[in-house]
This record gives C-alpha cells, sequence and structure tokens, in this order.
DNA sequence: GCCAGATATTGGTAATACATCTTGGTTGAC
DNA sequence: GTCAACCAAGATGTATTACCAATATCTGGC
C-alpha cells in the first residue's frame, strides 16, 4: 500500500511515540516547525497529521501556545478488557431481559420475519447473517432505544477483539442445529407471548453457548499444554540429541 | 467561541450538505478547488476538512479520482432516539441484572465503598454524584467488563440527549430521601449476598423512578396545556381587546 | 477491443503573512 | 521593597497563495 497517504504515516509514527512514553500525557508536543524538520514532511502535512489526531481525540490543540497530549490517549488504556465468557454472560443476562420484553409487544409482522430466519439457517446453512438477524429483530420489538442500542453495542464487542472472534468462530459454527433449536424455542415464546418462557429460552440459549465455548477452551488449553509437552518432549529426547549431534 | 478553526466549519457545512441529501451517499464530491471556492477558503482549509471527515469515516479519499461520500455517513448523524422511559426501563433491566450478578461477587472492600455513598447523599446531600458512584460500584462489583461497558453506555446515554437532562432534572433532586431508601434496600440486599432480592430492590428504584418521572411529565403537559389556554383566553378575552383599541 | 496520450483531480511542498498565546521584563502603586 | 498590572518580543499555530508531482479516468486513434 504504497498510496497511503503521508499524514498517516506520521499520526502512526506520533501515536507510537506517545504509548511509547517518549510523549507523556498532557505534555506538549514538539512545536509544529520541528516536527516537520524531524519527521522529513512540510508543515501542512504534519498539520493534517496533528488534525487527524484531533479528531480520534488523542491531542487537543492550543493556538499559540502547542499541541497537548490529551487524556486517554494511550492505546491501551482506550478498549475495555472483555473475554467471550464476560460478553455471553453479558448478553444472556440483557438478551433475557429483551426477550421477555418483546414478548409483550412484538407484532405479527415481526413474528413472521423472525421465523423467516429460522428457515434461513435451516435451509440456506447461512448460521452467521440469520442469527444477527434474529437477535436484532428481538431488539427492535422491544420498542426500546436504550435496549437496541445495548444488545447492538454487546454485538459489536464481539468483532471487536481478536481473541473473542476466535473464541466465537469455534463455537458458532460448529452445533448450528442446536442454535436451531434453541432459536425455535425463544420464538415459540415470544409466539405465545409469554415474557418469562422467552426470558428463559434466551437463558438457555446463551447458556449451551458458555458451556461449549468453555469446553472448546478447556480442549484449546489441554492442546496448548500437549504443544508445549511436545516441545519439551523434543528437547529432551534422545532421538532428537542423536540426530542434532549426527549432523 | 471565534477561536474555532475554520476547517470544524467546513466539516459542519459539508456535513449537513450530506445529511440534507445534497450530496448523495456514495457520490463524488465536487474537486478540492470548486469546493474553496464556494465556501470562501483556501485549498488546504478544505483539504483538512476532508481529512477530518476522513478520520470519521464520512468520506473515502481515492488519489486522483476524488472524494466519495461513504456509506455510513449518515448514521453518524442520526443519534438514537430514546426517551427518559426508555432509558429508565432499559436500566431496570440491566442494572437489575447486574445487582443480581454483583451480589454473589462483591468484596467487602466495594461494599463498605457502597455505604460510603450513601453517608455522602444523608450528610454532604451530594446526590448527584453519590448516586453516580453507587451505580458504578454495583456495576464494577460484576467482574464483568461487557456489563461495566453497557451500565456506562446508559449512564452516558442520559446526559445525551436535552429532553432527557430535563426530565431527570425535575425529578432526581426532590425525592433524594426516597432515593437514599432505595439505594439502602439494595445495600442490605448485597450485602447479605442475595442476588434476587437485590435484583428486586434495584428494580424498585427504578420503578419509583418511572412512576416520578410519569407524574411530572403528566403534570409538565398539564401545565403545556393550561399556557396555551391562557394565550387563547388571553387572545380573545374582551378586556384585552379594550386595553387594545384603547390606545 | 486495446493502447497511448490528454485531462482532471488529489498529493505534497515552499514561502509568506497573520493571529494568538506565553514569557519575561518594566513600571507604577502601595 | 514588594507585588500587581501592563507591555513588548518571541514562540507557535492559522491560513493563504503558488507551484509541481503522482495518480486515476477519459478519449480518440488504431
Amino acid at each position: 500500500m504504497k498510496s497511503r497517504r503521508m499524514f498517516w504515516r506520521i499520526v502512526d509514527e506520533i501515536e507510537a511515540l506517545i504509548d511509547n512514553g517518549n510523549f507523556a500525557v498532557g505534555s506538549r508536543l514538539p512545536p509544529e516547525r520541528e516536527l516537520a524538520e524531524k519527521f522529513d514532511v512540510s508543515r501542512p502535512t504534519i498539520r493534517e497529521a496533528i488534525i487527524a489526531l484531533e479528531v480520534r481525540e488523542k491531542v487537543e490543540v492550543k493556538t499559540g501556545s502547542g499541541v497537548y497530549v490529551l487524556e486517554g490517549a494511550l492505546k491501551g488504556a482506550k478498549q475495555p478488557v472483555v473475554n467471550a465468557f464476560e460478553l455471553t454472560q453479558a448478553r444472556a443476562l440483557v438478551e433475557g431481559e429483551v426477550a421477555a420484553l418483546a414478548a409483550v409487544s412484538i407484532t405479527d409482522d415481526e413474528l413472521t420475519r423472525l421465523h423467516d430466519t429460522l428457515v434461513m439457517m435451516q435451509e440456506r446453512g447461512d448460521t452467521e447473517e440469520a442469527d444477527r438477524l434474529f437477535h436484532s429483530i428481538i431488539a427492535g420489538a422491544t420498542r426500546n432505544g436504550a435496549m437496541i442500542l445495548s444488545v447492538s453495542q454487546l454485538w459489536s464487542l464481539r468483532e471487536s477483539t481478536a481473541a473473542i472472534i476466535d473464541d466465537y468462530a469455534s463455537v458458532c459454527s460448529k452445533d448450528s442445529h442446536l442454535t436451531l433449536e434453541e432459536h425455535t424455542a425463544i420464538y415459540n415464546a415470544l409466539k405465545a407471548r409469554n415474557p418469562a418462557e422467552a426470558r428463559v429460552a434466551m437463558h438457555n440459549h446463551f447458556n449451551r453457548l458458555i458451556n461449549t465455548l468453555f469446553d472448546a477452551t478447556e480442549a484449546r488449553a489441554l492442546e496448548e499444554i500437549r504443544r508445549k509437552n511436545n516441545e519439551k518432549r523434543g528437547l529432551y529426547s534422545i532421538t532428537n540429541l542423536v540426530k542434532h549431534t549426527a549432523q
């Protein structure tokens, strides 16, 4: 990617310097003219980089004074630390209440669209998209903007962290028939306009997910131990030793 | 604030034009030079504005081709429509589960800090800050980053919309003794490590808030009707008519 | 249909003038 | 003598103009 513009390179470098501690939080950055010389670019380019940092709320520029590193500019501090278990637990609790709420206010049209997602999952096997739609429709059925927002935020959290993506990937793809069963149970509870039943069905859905997640993590941890043991075994094995010395 | 830099004004204007539909999503913006002339600023200033929009992911710049309005350009402008009732309902449900979760994992230290907020509210009358701390400590006690995030997001939603701020202001300041009572009930449930009781106590807290909110809104609506009637009354009253014609 | 050149558009730099803030010294009152 | 207010100079960001380079897109000839 040679097409990336100059100022973005500068943005990256300055951010790195901030994260590195070279530019302390609260301190003043070197003046534009100095940075221009340091990075070997023109002043307008430095200005553009600073504007980008300003839009990202990493720095604050005070006219006539200088540009200052803002609180919370540090990369690590910004994103919350959430693992897959926490996320799933949160979704279970929030979406449980969402389902209960939706059970009393869901429309026939929404029930139809909900049923469509079940068909989509079963016949076309488009599990991922059908799942997203399913939960989204239920959230919408609450008629509560704040709850819709919470659900969508938790959903986006799912894609924010690399570790969570990995964990989910190993779980979601398989066991899609279980997902379908549970979704069907939730749908039936909503169709019956039964809040308590909808809540329980939703809880069951996520409980199973947590357990699968736990098994997967356990299996992976076991695999990790085995791998490390193999490394050690290789390190200490006689055959290996012979091979190496034989060369 | 006249100190606001040029390019921010341009950013606002271009965003307005996009939201207005003057610049369709996916279409190309006029060339920099044209925009510079149109907004009566120099080309670098336009460039800065475009960079700000680019960092915000509203537009995409293609070298040698032009700058294009991105898909999600409209989404950023529209903020979620949430009224005070929805928000309070959402908080009741989410924080109810939060309280239940916290009841099983809260530490003695957190209980002490929680008790401090009760004292703060009672003695120093610092209701607002004590309230914020109270709910924040409980969220933290869940040890669940996703739940903490949801709670803090709902809290920030409270200050995002003018209408909600007004509604809350008319409710929160008075009835602080009721708030204190309810907070104490929640505290006791947490201290007893009783999830179900904690959930109910939290629900009670927000239920009362919703009712108060409802009364306040009703009262305000009544006041509004009265005011309008008075206007009409003034308009049609004989005495008023006499006064005017007498002049 | 394809390729090469023309044209349009953004990318980047340099030089310059100006506005604003900070700093430090000076002045004046007490 | 001390302290505050004021002022001036330097530092720093703000903004403009002018210019050329790099890239993408269009156009016309083949």
